[in-house]
DNA sequence: GTCTATAACTCGATAGAC
DNA sequence: GTCTATCGAGTTATAGAC
């Protein structure tokens, strides 16, 4: 129970929120350490002493990321509806809502990384992958809690690539426009693709016209 | 008709090239300017010549990627298959051929380059939404002209949104875990989504049974 | 664990001769 | 239009006192 030295044991994620926000506004290699430091308001030796490397500090904010899943992404869409294909919809209308709520400046941390660094950085490859693995199992989910209203040959698994792909795609084109109607098009249209397998689905487990 | 100088007057095009080829690999952040200068043998002078700024030289970039849509995105695909449908997808598997034969580091540029920089550089963002639309107007006149076999209420420009939002976002899956199957599974569920289209729409047009 | 000072280097961009 | 030399600021990271 030993005190360590100064304030509380509070620095190293005061580092770490202080890098996500920026590496979410700007990106990863147009964040300087000197920014960070300026908004954590640590110094130098602090940082490194936890952190060696700058993508030593970008694996603890993908880490963060996925701590993040659940009480950010996940818990404020389930509590608004419970029903399983309304949930994977609620949660894209959470980005949206971030989306509007930035100015089009924010949309999918993990998209904005993926893209920036899928070539050269092998470590964050892999916790960029494991924080879609997760975003994909709790989607996965909802469509297995919701197969008795889907054709039998649905996979959940591949289906949870194209709502996440689908998704990170909206985002972007939203970004790109400036215009949240691009994001509206391609969700909705991932709506109906829901509604027509709920038609096929039904004719063989609820019959509309029996 | 006066020769300028020294070479032939290619040299801003050698630069863009050149630029556009790292660009592409590894961002526009993490490119430096020696590092064009390397790759396309000028020197600074001559660079600065022609693009007085870092910036210029991206917007050069994104004009030449407007006309490299169809020599080389449309044309190829369009050469192979001739129903409209079938080129959509014929487009899509070029991506897929590019993501295979560069071992996932090259996907969309216009992609890349629309995450890193919609926040900031406005003239840019711009020059990518004119990537985008000249893209998406391909598509849409591809699913007018499928539109006899779709459901009358099919809107192909949102559906074009959808589309290259699909696209977008399988690439980002696929370079991310350097895996196609991916980036296989939504273009998959995008085609059943066609696929289910086209049998909903030919109940009025053309009926299975009659 | 935190502080200040700074090393070692790269960045985008410029100057001025040719 | 192209050349070389370089500026000034910014970069990641380190050293050593406390």
């Amino acid at each position: 129970m030993n005190d360590q030295s100064s304030k509380k044991g509070e620095t190293k994620e005061v580092i770490v929120e202080a890098a996500r926000q920026l590496f979410f506004e700007q990106g990863y290699t147009a964040t300087g350490i000197a920014q960070i430091l300026k908004r954590s308001e640590v110094n130098s030796g602090s940082l490194y002493y936890f952190f060696p490397t700058k993508e030593d500090l970008l694996a603890a904010v993908l880490e963060r990321y996925k701590g993040m899943l659940w009480p950010m992404v996940l818990e404020p869409a389930y509590t608004r509806v419970t029903d399983p294909i309304e949930r994977i919809f609620a949660v894209l209308h959470g980005y949206r809502m971030l989306l509007l709520g930035t100015d089009f400046r924010l949309g999918c941390p993990i998209g904005n990384l993926a893209l920036e660094m899928s070539n050269s950085h092998p470590q964050v490859r892999n916790l960029v992958v494991e924080n879609f693995n997760g975003w994909r199992a709790a989607i996965a989910q909802l469509i297995t809690e919701a197969s008795d209203r889907l054709p039998q040959d649905i996979d959940a698994e591949s289906m949870s690539f194209f709502v996440l792909a689908t998704m990170e795609g909206a985002v972007m084109l939203a970004r790109a426009h400036q215009d949240i109607s691009p994001f509206d098009s391609a969700i909705n249209s991932l709506r109906d693709q829901f509604d027509r397998l709920i038609q096929d689905g039904s004719t063989w487990s609820t019959p509309k016209g029996a």
